[in-house]
DNA sequence: TGCGTCTACCTAAACGCTGTAGGCAAATCG
DNA sequence: CGATTTGCCTACAGCGTTTAGGTAGACGCA
C-alpha cells in the first residue's frame, strides 16, 4: 500500500484548484479523494469534516487576495491607490473564480477575526487616507467601496455584463472614476 | 389516502418560505416533502427535479422584486427615484433573504430572457432618465448601480456591516447620496 | 538491526438527498 | 356507473458525508 502523502495543506490547495476549475460548490471530499486516488474516509485523518475543508480554502483565498492587494497598493496614494486596489480585487476574482467564491464563504466570528479579512479592512481604510475623510464618513466609504468591488466581481462572474456590446472593462474604469470623484467630493478641506 | 393537494405553485411558494427561514441552499425536495408530510417521490409528479424548483423560486423572487421596485419608483424622478429604487431593493433583500438569494440563482439564458430580470434592467435605465446620460455612460451607470445595490445587500446579509457602531442605514444613505452626486456629475448638459 | 508504536490509509456501514420505475387508489369525465 | 387520468405511494439505485474499527507502512529507540 503506497501512501499518498496527504496533508491538510495539500488537500486545501487541491480543493482551491478544484474550486477554480469546477466551482466552489463542487468542492467535495469525494471529488478530492478521487483526485488523489484515495478512499474518502482517508481524508478524515487530515480534516475534521467537509466544513473544515471549505473554511481552509476560504482562509487561503483571503490570504492570497490580501497579499495581492497589499502588493498592488504599496507605494501608491489617492486615486492611484484606489485603482490599484480595485483592479487587484477584480483581477483575483477573474483569475480565481472558485477561490473568490470561497473568500465569501461565511466564517464563524472567531475564525473571521483571525483571518486575513481584517487586513482587507485595514487596507481599504489605508487607501482612503488620500481622501481626507473623517469618521463616520470613512466607515461609510469602506462599505460603499466594498459593496461596489464585491458587487461588480459577483455580477461579472455571473455573466451579467455580457449581454450588451459595451465592454465590461470600460464600465469598470468608468465606475472607478465615478467613485474617485465622489470620494474627492466628500473630503474635508 | 387523503391527497395533499400539491401543485407546482404551492411547492414554489413553500420553497420560497423555506428559503427565507433557512437559506436558499437548504431548499431541498426532501425538506419540502417533510413540510407537506408527503413522500419525496411524490414531488416529482409536479416538478421535473430540484433544479426546476430552484428555478421557479428564482423566477418568483425576480417577479416580486420587480413589482416592489416598480411600485416604489412610480411617479418619482431623479434622486427621488434613485432612492426609492435602491430602498425597495434593499428592503426586499432584508425582508426576504432566501428569496433574494434565489433571485441571484443562475438561470439559463432562455429562462433569464423570459424572466422579470428584464424588467429590472428596464427600470434601472428608467431611473437614469433623470440624469441625462448618453450611451455608453448609461450602460456603465446601470452596471455601477447594480453592483452597489447587489454588493451592499450581499455584504449586509453576510453580517459584514455589524462590526462597528456605525449604523448600516447611515452608510446606505451616504452611499446613495454619493451615487446621486456622481451621476449628476456625469450628466451631459 | 530488530522491535514496538504510531498513523496513514483501508473496509464496512449508516444516514440523507436526488432521481427512476412501477403500483394502487382517489378524482374526474363520459 | 364504469373507464381513464393522475396524485401519491413503495422500492430501489446512486452519490456525498461521517463514524468505527482494522491493517500495514513509517519511525523511534535499544
Amino acid at each position: 500500500m503506497v501512501r499518498a502523502g496527504l496533508s491538510p495543506e495539500r488537500l486545501t490547495l487541491a480543493g482551491a484548484e478544484l474550486a477554480d476549475e469546477a466551482g466552489f460548490d463542487q468542492v467535495t471530499l469525494s471529488a478530492l479523494a478521487r483526485r488523489f486516488d484515495v478512499k474518502v474516509a482517508s481524508l478524515y485523518s487530515h480534516l475534521k469534516n467537509s466544513q473544515e475543508l471549505k473554511t481552509r480554502i476560504a482562509l487561503l483565498a483571503l490570504e492570497e487576495l490580501a497579499d495581492q492587494v497589499a502588493y498592488a497598493v504599496a507605494g501608491r496614494a489617492g486615486k492611484d491607490a484606489l485603482m490599484a486596489f480595485a483592479n487587484a480585487y477584480r483581477d483575483y476574482a477573474r483569475a480565481h473564480p472558485g477561490r473568490y467564491e470561497a473568500a465569501r464563504f461565511r466564517l464563524d466570528p472567531q475564525t473571521a477575526a483571525a483571518s486575513a479579512g481584517v487586513r482587507h479592512a485595514q487596507m481599504t481604510r489605508a487607501i482612503l487616507r488620500g481622501y481626507n475623510l473623517t469618521e463616520p464618513d470613512q466607515t461609510h466609504a469602506v462599505r460603499m467601496l466594498g459593496s461596489v468591488f464585491h458587487g461588480y466581481a459577483n455580477l461579472e462572474a455571473a455573466g451579467g455584463f455580457s449581454h450588451t456590446d459595451v465592454a465590461s472593462q470600460e464600465s469598470w474604469v468608468w465606475t472607478l472614476d465615478s467613485l474617485d470623484a465622489a470620494l474627492r467630493n466628500r473630503a474635508t478641506p
